[in-house]
DNA sequence: CAGCTATATAGCTAAATGGTTATATTCTGT
DNA sequence: ACAGAATATAACCATTTAGCTATATAGCTG
């Protein structure tokens, strides 16, 4: 699973990447569609979106001439979980909170 | 904050880097120890550290010799707020869900 | 202050990344 | 079958990244 964590991030890392999920969670949306607000060839955003089906985040669909993008919410997921593990150290509800900020006295900021 | 997560989500793409962050949710840790399982030398962990600091994930105290580290929970929270506005496309309670999972039909694995 | 310990920095290299332009592929419509 | 539209792939380039070894810095201890 460490593998698909490391593609997962890595995909979310890029700018473009992320608004392009942003765009797709309003629904699917064509080639054309998505690389429509950026700044960026063609080619690029086909590359980004490699990168994004790569990592499990999008799928691709067939459509007449064009081939729709469609968001993966499991690959989503999977980061939601990940993160879910460290909650208690900013969850204000969990005891051990108070221990821990004890602790972080004189770590510069 | 586009700039924050990319940095954010880049340090947490790397197996090592997450490894180290496993580690410091049970404390503060010093170099050595945050490098002792693995095989690498002491440098690239040091560039490791570096780069979770930059992004805000961890910070660095100073005792006697030593420089531990410890977790910076605010960076993991931002990322669990990204993820959480996707929530609704994985979480059943959501009315959506349906809908979303009937336009996913015809979507190649 | 000399030497040891802990850690950081410098300088190097190989591989990965993100962009480009040019070209190929696939489907639609005439 | 052909022309055009939508998208993918190839080939290239510059930058970033992750590792290494060698060296520098800071604090402790005799």
């Amino acid at each position: 699973m460490d593998e698909r964590l490391d593609a997962i991030f890595s995909a979310l890392s890029d700018p473009t990447r992320r608004a392009i999920l942003a765009r797709l969670a309003n629904g699917k949306a064509t080639v054309a569609e998505l690389a429509d607000p950026f700044e960026l060839s063609q080619p690029a955003i086909s590359k980004h979106l490699k990168v994004l089906e790569q990592a499990g985040l999008i799928r691709s669909g067939r459509e007449a001439n064009s081939r729709p993008r469609i968001l993966e919410p499991a690959a989503l997921k999977t980061i939601a979980d990940w993160v879910a593990d460290y909650r208690r150290f900013w969850d204000e509800s969990f005891d051990r909170l108070d221990d821990y900020l004890s602790k972080v006295q004189g770590y510069e900021k």
